[in-house]
DNA sequence: GCGACAG
DNA sequence: ATCTTGTCGC
């Protein structure tokens, strides 16, 4: 009776505000045009050229439908957080694998707007270029912010790759098999000896290479970039925090 | 038609 | 994403 893409249409909620997409048809749309917008050929930020560097990520309660969106900014040296911020808000897209960016984005946007001043490299959890329109989350923030962003995903997504070698470095090109001959997208990067790669791709204003520098640059001890850690961990204790304060006292919730 | 599928 | 304890190892 229904399909899936049906199903998921039948999730999204009430009207959305500020001409945010409100189907997926519209979203995939923006997403084309997002693509056109993006810069792909700056090299952008090296590590060394920077000193404020975000992370972003949003965490999301099922049931309340609320959402806490965190930004940690890092001093790209000593990695000792310079700031931090969070927003409340509530879900406005559902989870749809390529359409992340219309999930995350209204809550990344309005913690950004709380920091005192831009950072000068945002890292997305998730892709950026390396996406089946091109059009991840990282390019999406970069077109909408004009900063430098990339992505550092935890799983490759619908792309291949080799097993890069064994040492802290070692990386393999990720690619796009829907494409022929199969194009690069990003890459599989190890940043701990002998532990699962991250995937790293370019999102807007700074080339794979220089994202990559900063990815190992910010993965010292963990296989993930403390700004990612970070970002994970606020937004996390945050929407904890949240959800204890809303419930009362003795447990007399319901009414 | 079916399975896969960033977070 | 989220549900979840202990456990092995540097």
């Amino acid at each position: 009776m229904t399909d899936a893409v049906t199903d998921r249409e039948d999730t999204m909620g009430a009207p959305t505000a500020g001409g945010w997409p409100a189907t997926e048809a519209e979203a995939v749309a923006e997403q084309e045009r997002i693509r056109a917008a993006a810069d792909l050929s700056s090299p952008g930020p090296a590590p060394g050229e920077v000193r404020r560097i975000a992370g972003v990520d949003v965490t999301y309660d099922e049931e309340s439908d609320l959402l806490v969106a965190a930004a940690v900014v890092l001093d790209a040296d000593t990695l000792e957080v310079v700031e931090e911020a969070v927003h409340t808000g509530r879900s406005r897209f559902p989870y749809v694998p390529g359409l992340l960016a219309f999930r995350e984005l209204p809550g990344v946007l309005a913690v950004l707007e709380e920091l005192s001043a831009p950072p000068e490299v945002v890292v997305c959890d998730g892709y950026g270029y390396a996406h089946p329109r091109r059009a991840g989350l990282a390019v999406h923030l970069g077109v909408l912010t004009g900063l430098p962003c990339f992505g550092v995903a935890k799983s490759p997504f619908v792309f291949d790759h080799a097993e890069p070698g064994p040492l802290r470095g070692d990386s393999s090109p990720l690619l796009d098999p829907l494409r022929s001959p199969p194009e690069v997208v990003g890459r599989a990067l190890r940043t701990r000896p002998g532990v699962k790669p991250v995937f790293v791709s370019a999102g807007h204003g700074i080339s794979l290479d220089h994202a990559c520098a900063h990815t190992l640059r910010l993965t010292p001890r963990y296989r993930l970039p403390e700004t990612t850690r970070g970002a994970d961990g606020l937004s996390r204790r945050a929407l904890r925090e949240l959800k204890a304060g809303r419930r009362e006292p003795y447990g007399a919730a319901e009414r």
